[in-house]
DNA sequence: CGACGAGATGAATCGCATA
DNA sequence: GTATGCGATTCATCTCGTC
């Protein structure tokens, strides 16, 4: 079943003591249907999945009922439905294979179109992931409408969903942000498709895979939902764009693929992936991500003396600090958070940027001075 | 039922002999349920449908922007369902009830967000309806990730499909064609939100309506797939943005709707529309702007690798790119424009310009590169 | 009258660590 | 498990008031 046997032949993204327990699955593409291959991978063990399932509906290529039995290509309303409902049953029956292995804060990505994405959400929701968004990968350079009897079909639609309504997902929000330019990231990706020189070809010239996915594709994918070092699994993998992003990004891959030419393609590939290393994978990090500073340290760094006056930006409100860190303004006490709230009237208040202090005539707000604890609290 | 009863109130596009026999329920709004409403039409009646139905929100508590300003989420009693099944079985219903009104050559349009979409597209494809496309209505300015923790969703899918495979349905392929300056029309519609003097206000100067559509939305729809004096349905009229664009397009309509302060606006809203006449349908397009390009998309298509090292044009400050897309130099971190202006000392910096990219002995800045991505996803 | 800035707002499934 | 409280978080566009 596993195509690649013995030790980690494409590399661990960053080798620690960990190796010895590194699982043998771990950056191998596994031969073999996916709902049959994925049970040789323990439940709760990758961080990410990317799906791009098969969505011939109408041309009855590659579309079998679960019990392996070919569904017929049909062209009437009657087997038309016949055949939806086999491909809902494949569906399901990958979604929940997949469930089984995913962590419980993972997430999942689904890519398809028109043909199938409708069918591919509705059972996601109702096998109880919780949808996070949608994205649509406007396509730049998309085949034209030859018969002129439709739009030019320009997009396809991912859904990024977490296994429950109550999953800690992953979202590199402030990477993405910077990513693009400072602005938040939005859902709709424009990217060209992928061609030249990155569109794997056969000695013949003639493509090996019909739908290779470009890898800006996967890898804004893995940039926004995993981090260094996680595993990604890609149930239908093909020629391997998930693992060769995740190799070039540090993460670790585990793919599951039925043709043997289509694996012999990805192995190829993703062993020529140079992979990025060190510094250059920490993702840019946001406040969050920074130690707490109580405000009474402040007091304690000597950076605020008991009895100061503390006032908004605009000087409207006024409070005193207290020498137990708490704050007195004319009616209320207690913390920077809770007075900044209710001198406000407001719901809740960040206190750090609500309160300032006046220095050589000018206000600073006092996330100045925790900024300052906090330089020093690093090495 | 029919709240304008006599005559033909907004005027029929092209008057003929034919109005002597023109149903009296043309060009009105009939109030109720929209189940209940279709009832009162003929079997095969209309050519067009488009529909906005309820979306299903499932919100929680409140949200407040980072201002503390809450946010006027749309909550009402009419978008609230019990549970998946009880919207499967509210849109089934509908969608039966429009079918039998719908003309075999006719079609359907309907919008949703991810809350609904995928299973509004899986039951129509249930019921025997033929997807033709999805179309992504791509929002210029959509509201924003609040809390930082998903992706701006910043666009909502339309289904276009006809009642049956063999339908002959309406395509206004040339006319799409020439709107588009002579490029196949997408399936991508970039278009603003319903802001400003197009948004129906009451006299507090509250929003009418908590989900008004703009017109432009509807020319397009209505451009692309309906003729002048076609029969437009719009089961969920709400303000009649489906009925003023009809009128405005020399088409009839009949719109179905429950609120009575709905259809008291959506009744003078119609009735002010100037009917265009002729030749000069004039369309509202697009702005064409140049896209923008996120800094990341340089590291997706390769033309940058995580680890390379950015300078500004004399080689005084240094920064290494980092694989999400940020920027580290010796003290700080972030996106190219932050962390060039940090490294300057200045309040801002124009990061595209300023960092440059050592090649074959030359400096040269970052934004050639960007030059490149924009060729790429330029038609 | 125009420039400028403050304020408002749009279909939104929008925490998390610590006790 | 649940309760508590810190404190993080926004983009494009339009309107209106002031200078």
């Amino acid at each position: 079943m596993t195509v690649l046997r013995t030790g980690v032949p494409f590399g661990a993204p960053q080798k620690t003591q960990d190796d010895l327990v590194r699982p043998a699955w771990l950056n191998t593409i596994l031969k073999g249907d996916c709902v049959a291959a994925l049970e040789k991978l323990p439940s709760r063990s990758v961080d990410l999945v990317f799906a791009d399932p098969p969505y011939n509906l109408q041309l009855g290529g590659d579309l079998h009922r679960p019990d392996q039995s070919r569904v017929d290509a049909c062209d009437d309303a009657w087997d038309q439905f016949d055949s939806f409902e086999a491909y809902d049953a494949f569906t399901r029956a990958w979604l929940l294979a997949v469930r089984r292995v995913l962590k419980k804060d993972g997430s999942i990505w689904v890519i398809g179109s028109y043909h199938n994405i409708f069918r591919v959400g509705a059972i996601l929701q109702d096998l109880g992931f919780w949808i996070l968004n949608d994205v649509v990968w406007v396509k730049s350079n998309p085949m034209p409408n030859f018969r002129g009897k439709r739009l030019t079909n320009a997009h396809e639609t991912m859904i990024w969903a977490a296994p429950s309504k109550d999953a800690r997902y992953t979202f590199n929000y402030d990477a993405l942000k910077a990513f693009n330019d400072d602005l938040q990231m939005r859902s709709d990706w424009h990217l060209p498709l992928c061609t030249g020189a990155e569109r794997l070809k056969d000695g013949g010239g003639q493509k090996v895979h019909p739908t290779q996915k470009p890898e800006a594709l996967l890898y804004r994918v893995l940039t926004a939902s995993s981090k260094p070092d996680d595993i990604v699994l890609d149930p239908f993998f093909g020629t391997g764009t998930t693992g060769a992003v995740a190799r070039k990004l540090g993460r670790n891959f585990v793919g599951v693929e039925r043709e043997q030419a289509y694996i012999d393609a990805a192995t190829a590939r993703i062993a020529a992936v140079e992979p990025a290393s060190g510094a250059c994978l920490d993702m840019q990090k946001g406040k969050r991500a920074e130690p707490r500073i109580p405000f009474g340290s402040l007091l304690e760094a000597g950076l605020l003396q008991p009895g100061a006056t503390l006032t908004c930006s605009k000087g409207r409100h006024k409070a005193i600090v207290r020498a137990d860190g708490s704050l007195a303004s004319a009616d209320h006490t207690g913390s920077i958070h809770k007075v900044g709230a209710l001198v406000q009237g407001a719901d809740a208040c960040n206190g750090w940027t609500f309160w300032h202090i006046e220095e050589d005539g000018t206000r600073a707000p006092i996330d100045a001075l925790r900024q300052i604890i906090r330089s020093r609290l690093r090495p």
